[in-house]
DNA sequence: CTGTATCCACAACGATACTG
DNA sequence: CAGTATCGTTGTGGATACAG
């Protein structure tokens, strides 16, 4: 089940695939959060939010929230106290690792950081 | 000159390549151009406007010149009147296929429309 | 044909503070 | 530790009309 096909909308009258992906992962922050829990594997909520630099916690509770309702993140509650959560890819989410693994590659291979700041 | 490296900001103190590509390629129709441009290998405005499915002109029309402006899409006009265009991807802009690919793949594999309205 | 100009609605994001 | 509440700002997109 958590690896079967998905309804997507799509805008338009004629489907595209490469619209719908966008609507699901398109946001700013969801190709990021994704990379890092291809990376760890599970991580905790301040883990991720150390992770994933420059996020704040309003937006990745709302990004991790949207991403587990399209089914892609997998919340599981550790222990109650001290409280305890951890955050995966569901098997579905999984999938997007050659989608991450793509931005990621070209990222790497196209664009650098702007210039440094030269010391003074 | 048109491939080399780009220097791209990103969020955090931390630079990120998926942090940065989704920056540039993040907005919602920016992959759908890109897709639709690496079909046609080049297309006028109203072509683009036809294929690029849902989105209007006002957007289109941003989107192109942000796209432009990051070295990705070349502009060309080819008559004065009646007045023609030409929007291709740039050497640059090419290098971004693998990642379109993967969108495309995933959402083909992946995703599918909405259950059709029955008949009446 | 190729766009721009407005105006508007709403989504996304950030900072900060606060809660169980 | 794992979030939510609030508020304000900016970004994104849509409809419509108009312009070279």
């Amino acid at each position: 089940m958590s690896d079967r096909r998905r309804e997507v909308e799509c805008a338009g009258e004629d489907w595209c695939p490469v619209t719908a992906t966008s609507a699901l992962v398109g946001k700013k922050w969801h190709p990021v959060i994704i990379h890092h829990l291809l990376r760890h594997d599970r991580l905790g909520f301040n883990a991720l939010l150390r992770e994933v630099n420059g996020i704040s916690s309003k937006v990745l509770s709302e990004s991790l929230g949207d991403l587990e309702e399209k089914g892609i993140v997998a919340r599981k509650q550790i222990s109650e106290k001290p409280l305890r959560v951890d955050y995966s890819l569901t098997k579905f989410g999984r999938t997007l690792e050659p989608v991450i693994t793509a931005m990621r590659n070209w990222g790497t291979e196209r664009l650098e950081p702007p210039e440094e700041r030269t010391e003074h």
